[in-house]
RNA sequence: GCCCUUGUAGCUCAGCGGUAGAGCACUUCCUUGGUAAGGAAGAGGUCACGGGUUCAAGUCCCGUCAAGGGCUCCA
């Protein structure tokens, strides 16, 4: 809990909803820790605030270490206290008395975060009237009336976590709870959970063949033909996408020296998530000062080829804006705890590009990337929230610098009105950027797409360009990307879509099915049709009965299925049966089908 | 990298000290059936890997690797 103003209550939150749900929250956090008190009188405390749909409590219990199969034990525990129904009593004490009381009980958390407060401190206490005790944790509230109003409320997970989020310090346990003022919101929220699982691209990469890992490659994930689909299709609309809006597309080295990255700058800011390594071969026959050649590393991003290429040869600001595009592979070593499904990759490449442009044409350039962004997101029925990310304390470049390219990024956004907030200070110390967070179908935010000023790298690099007045001037890089890592973007399309792709991206779009043998031939006809048509179409003409191919179908959640008789043969028909509505069944022309088929296949973009 | 959990047949999982099981998938045969599982037979596992304890180890212990939940990082 951060230290406030006292008073800390309704003012504080945008809407008496949002108030009420976090007295609830952190009172419930208040009931947990009481719990876990009561199981474990040695548990320190650290924090427990209200997060998004529940809450969490930071505890460290000397010599225990709390597993999942605890929770059981602590939720009984927890709905002891909701039926005594204890009042939640804040209080103002005073600091010295509170420091010796910690210090005595042994809570050096509360100890270390009392003595960075300042101002009033209050304590929460909660006198139990069944065992005649009170229980109480220093706090600023605001809480309910009584724990018995948090009666709703499920204990979920327990992770590790650095006290202060600092690697450096202790790790306690973190302990997430959710709770709701009534059941059936409870109810709704662990439905909800539930679908989220049900569509995990975790799941159903594995079930609709779309990608798959292997030990021997963590973090980098193996595309099968079903999910390659997928990749190309989207890799391949943005290529052209870009082209047509004036890029141009390069293909650049994946191995570089070391010396290009100690000229970016990722050398000394970024190794550790860089692979490199010693190049054997160069190893052997080097002496003395050639022992600096000899280590090779991964590219981690594209610009610093990019940069290579505008500094090949003699510039003009005839040439600008010029737009890079690249689709290079790039490879960063995360963390190997960090790794998860295609969220987190070591291996990935992106829709990515560099625009090396004259300050004057920041606004221009920011306003076709809004433009971008709008067209690309609005295909996917995906909602873009829009942060403007401002000078960091530490940064580089003089005031004027930054006050200019601040302005232009609020022209561009401006221009194309769009009604986007603020975040002051969160940009990278070499320029501003834009944030934008996509919302998936469960409402759940990403970062995908991405803008960025850089002032920073093209000085690196040396770079300059002949202007009009026949001086030398400095380019300003934009790094943007519209969809990001493909691997990642793939990844929220399988859960916004529940992997239900749209025809254009699915990658089955028709599968031809026979009712019997006699009509395979006319089921290859229909195929072949198909197929020629450009579409992705198979055929299931095996000796199961129709139903059994229906499942299958349905179950590869094919967007169309056609049923192949001899009725159907002897009408140049297909039985038709949708994926997204069967209540119709309609049984058409074969060329009818197609027009329907074709106009869903084409990019919406 | 750190903490917790998990790792048994392609998939989902059971077995938890006495020398490997189910369903689905797969193969073959029968079946040619009109809208979400037709029938039969068969094949498939050094129980992630490496050590240790034990007369005996998927089963207990340690380590490694990987996955999952978090933290951290995201020049």
């Amino acid at each position: 809990m951060e230290e406030k103003e006292e008073g800390f209550g309704r003012d504080d939150f945008a809407s008496e909803e949002e108030y009420r749900l976090y007295c609830l929250r952190h009172s419930t956090a208040h009931v947990m820790a009481q719990a876990v008190q009561r199981l474990h009188p040695a548990a320190r405390l650290a924090i427990g605030p209200p997060v998004q749909d529940g809450f969490y409590y930071d505890i460290e219990i000397p010599g225990v270490t709390l597993s999942e199969d605890d929770l059981p034990a602590i939720e009984a525990e927890m709905k002891k206290i909701v039926k005594e129904n204890q009042p939640f009593e804040l209080e103002e004490v005073d600091r010295d008395a509170l420091r010796a009381d910690l210090v005595g009980s042994d809570q050096p958390y509360k100890v270390e975060m009392l003595d960075g407060f300042e101002g009033k401190i209050t304590v929460c206490r909660n006198p139990s009237k069944k065992t005649g005790e009170t229980w109480s944790d220093m706090c600023r509230g605001p809480h309910v009336m009584r724990t018995g109003q948090c009666k709703h409320f499920k204990l979920l997970k327990i992770a590790g976590a650095y006290w202060r989020g600092d690697a450096s310090k202790p790790q306690l346990q973190r302990l997430y709870g959710t709770v709701w003022p009534t059941s059936e919101q409870l109810q709704q929220y662990i439905f909800r959970l539930e679908e989220a699982k049900k569509r995990d691209h975790r799941k159903l990469g594995q079930q609709l063949d779309l990608f798959m890992f292997h030990d021997w490659a963590p973090g980098a994930p193996f595309w099968l033909p079903n999910g390659e689909v997928l990749y190309h299709v989207l890799a391949d609309r943005m290529r052209r996408l870009l082209l047509d809006e004036g890029y141009v597309a390069v293909r650049t080295p994946l191995l570089f020296d070391k010396k290009l990255f100690e000229t970016s700058g990722h050398w000394d800011h970024y190794q550790e998530n860089l692979f490199h390594f010693a190049d054997g071969h160069f190893h052997e026959g080097a002496e003395g000062e050639d022992h600096e050649h000899k280590i090779i590393g991964l590219k981690p991003m594209n610009c610093p080829s990019h940069m290579l290429i505008f500094g090949s040869r003699k510039r003009s600001y005839r040439e600008l804006p010029m737009r890079i595009h690249d689709q290079g592979v790039l490879h960063r070593n995360e963390l190997s705890g960090a790794l998860s499904g295609l969220t987190r990759v070591r291996q990935f490449s992106q829709d990515d590009a560099h625009i090396f442009c004259a300050e004057e044409q920041i606004a221009d350039e920011v306003e076709k990337l809004l433009e971008l962004v709008d067209r690309v997101y609005g295909a996917f029925d995906m909602e873009v929230k829009i942060h403007l990310s401002t000078r960091p304390a530490e940064k580089l470049g003089d005031d004027e610098l930054w006050d200019r390219a601040e302005a232009a990024l609020e022209v561009a956004l401006k221009r194309r009105g769009i009604d986007y907030g603020v975040k002051p200070g969160d940009g990278a110390f070499y320029g501003p950027k834009i944030d934008f967070d996509v919302f998936d179908a469960l409402g759940r935010g990403h970062q995908c797409a991405t803008v960025q000023l850089d002032f920073q790298l093209p000085r690196r690099f040396e770079l300059s360009y002949v202007g009009a007045d026949n001086a030398l001037h400095t380019p300003v890089v934009i790094h943007r990307a519209i969809v990001g890592s493909f691997e990642r973007f793939i990844g929220v399309l399988i859960e916004h879509y529940a992997g239900n792709f749209p025809v254009w991206l699915a990658p089955e779009q028709v599968r031809v099915m026979t009712v019997s043998e006699k009509s395979v031939p006319y089921g290859r006809e229909v195929l072949a049709t198909l197929q020629a048509a450009g579409l992705r179409a198979t055929f299931d003409d095996g000796d199961e009965k129709i139903g059994y191919k229906i499942r299958e179908g349905h179950g590869r959640k094919v967007p169309y299925m056609l049923v192949i008789g001899e009725q159907e043969a002897a009408d140049g028909t297909v039985n038709v049966r949708s994926r997204d509505d069967d209540s119709e069944r309609p049984t058409i022309p074969l060329a009818a089908f197609l027009e329907r088929v074709t106009g869903e296949a084409k990019v919406p973009f």
